[in-house]
DNA sequence: ATGCGCTAACATGTTAGCATGTTACAGCCG
DNA sequence: CGGCTGTAACATGCTAACATGTTAGCGCAT
C-alpha cells in the first residue's frame, strides 16, 4: 500500500492541519472525533464564529459525516458550537450571559460539594489534596503556568470525587467550559496566579479544620475572582462575542 | 395517495403502538424523535431495562436510521437509556446513586438559585408565584394530583427562570429526570401532597420575606422530602434497579 | 445428560448518495 | 452607479445499503 505521491501529505503550506491530533483515543469513531473537535474548540484552535466545515473535517481526519455529524450533535448540546439547519456550523461566540450562567452553575455545585466534603473528608483524601498543593507550588515557582492551571482543575475535580458522585465532575465542566475557553485570552498574571495558590491553600485550611462555613466561603471567594478579570474581554475583543 | 388497506394499522391486537404520539412537534426530525422517545421514557411507558429496537421504533414512528440514533445518542449523555455498542439499547434501569445524585444536583442549584432570588425577586414575580399557588391549592382539593405535580414543577421552573439565566432550569430539570421518573412508582399520598403545598407556601413566605436564608432552609427542606420516599423502591421493584 | 463450540440471526457503527433549504455572487434593470 | 433578481454552489437533514461485532440457540462430542 506503499503510495510515493500521496496527494494530500504534499503540500505543507497552504493545508494547515489545524489541530487534529490523529484519533489514538478510545472509543467509537463519534466519540474519538467529538473529543478531538472538543479539544479543538476549547483550546481556541478553531476560533469563535469560525464556521465548521464538515467535509473539510471529514476529509482531515479520514472518516465519513455521521459520526462528525454525531460529535457536532453533542457539542451543540453543550452550546460548544451553533447549528444553523440547512445554512452552516459555527464554533459558538463567548457570551458574556453564557459565562457567567456557566460560573454560576459551577459554583452552585462547588458550594454544595465542598460543604458535604468539609464533613466527610478522611486523612488520606487530604493527604492527596496537599501533594497536589505542593505540585502546585513548585509549578508555581518555576513560572509553569499552563502546568498550573492543569493542577488546577484536577484539584477541583478531586473535591468533587470527593463527595461520592460520579457525574458531578462532568456537569461542573461542561458548565465551566465557556469560561475556561475565554480564561486561555486573558494573559498570566504572575501575581494573581500566586493569589491563586494562596486561596487553594484557604480551601485546604477550610477542610483541614472540617469547617463547612468557611469551606464555602473559600471556595466561593475563589470561584468568583476568576469572572472579574474576564469583563473586560468584551470590550478588548468585541469580535469574539456575540452581538 | 389513498391506500385503502394500509397493512400496519390493520392489526390492533398484536401490535401495541404504546405511547408514540405522532410528530405534532416543532423542529427537526431528530428533535422530535428525541422528545418522543423521552417522553415515552419518562412516563415509564418504556420499562427500565427493556431492550430498545431500533428498527422497530423507526417502522413506528416512519422515518429512518439515522434521527432515531442521534435521538438516542442524546438521550444516553443524558443517561436515560444505555447503549451497548454492536449489542443492543436498553432504558436505563434505575439506580438509587443516580437517584441521589439527582438530588444532589438539584438541591445545589435550587439553591444557590433561590439564594439569588430571594435578594431580587419583583412584586411582579410574586404575583406570578402567588397565583401558581392558588392554582395548586385549588387542584389539590380537587384531588387531582397530576395536575399539582404539574404546577409543582412549572413552580420550580419559574424559580429558577428569575435568576435570568435561561439553561439552569434544563440543567435541573436532567439531574431530576431520574427522580421524577422514580417518584411515578409511588401512589400519592393525599397527607403527603397536602404537606408538599404547605412546603411550596414557606418558600412563598420566604420570598415575600426577602430573607435568603429562610428562603435556602424551605427549599432544602422540601427537596430533600421526596428522597426519602423513594428509598423502600429499591426493595419493592427490584427488578426496576440496577444490579 | 451436560458442557462446549459453531453458526445464523441480529443490532449497532459506518459509509455513500439523495432531497431540501439557504447563502452568496453575478448579471441586469432602473 | 446602485439596488434587485435569478441562478448556482453549498451545507445540512435524511435515507438506504454495507461492515462489524455480539448474542442466542442448536447440535455434537464427551
Amino acid at each position: 500500500m506503499l503510495q510515493p505521491h500521496d496527494t494530500a501529505s504534499q503540500d505543507p503550506i497552504l493545508t494547515e492541519p489545524r489541530l487534529t491530533p490523529l484519533d489514538r483515543l478510545a472509543g467509537s469513531l463519534g466519540q474519538r472525533v467529538y473529543l478531538t473537535l472538543r479539544h479543538a474548540i476549547l483550546s481556541l484552535a478553531y476560533r469563535p464564529g469560525e464556521i465548521l466545515r464538515k467535509p473539510e473535517i471529514c476529509a482531515e481526519l479520514g472518516v465519513s459525516r455521521s459520526p462528525v455529524s454525531d460529535a457536532v450533535a453533542r457539542l451543540a448540546a453543550e452550546g460548544l458550537v451553533d447549528v444553523i439547519p440547512q445554512a452552516g456550523t459555527y464554533v459558538a461566540r463567548f457570551s458574556m450571559e453564557e459565562i457567567r450562567e456557566g460560573a454560576f452553575l459551577r459554583e452552585a455545585i462547588e458550594v454544595a460539594a465542598i460543604e458535604l466534603v468539609a464533613r466527610t473528608i478522611t486523612d488520606e483524601q487530604l493527604v492527596i489534596l496537599r501533594r497536589n498543593l505542593v505540585v502546585q507550588a513548585a509549578l508555581l515557582a518555576d513560572n509553569d503556568f499552563a502546568g498550573f492551571y492543569k493542577l488546577d482543575g484536577e484539584m477541583h475535580e478531586l473535591l468533587l470525587s470527593f463527595t461520592g458522585y460520579r457525574k458531578l465532575a462532568a456537569v461542573s465542566d461542561t458548565a465551566w467550559a465557556h469560561v475556561n475557553r475565554a480564561r486561555q485570552l486573558v494573559l498570566p498574571v504572575p501575581g494573581r496566579v500566586a493569589a491563586t495558590l494562596a486561596e487553594h491553600r484557604a480551601i485546604l485550611s477550610a477542610l483541614e479544620a472540617r469547617d463547612p462555613d468557611a469551606a464555602r466561603s473559600a471556595i466561593r471567594s475563589h470561584l468568583r475572582q476568576l469572572v472579574t478579570y474576564l469583563e473586560p474581554l468584551e470590550r478588548s475583543h468585541p469580535d469574539l462575542f456575540n452581538p
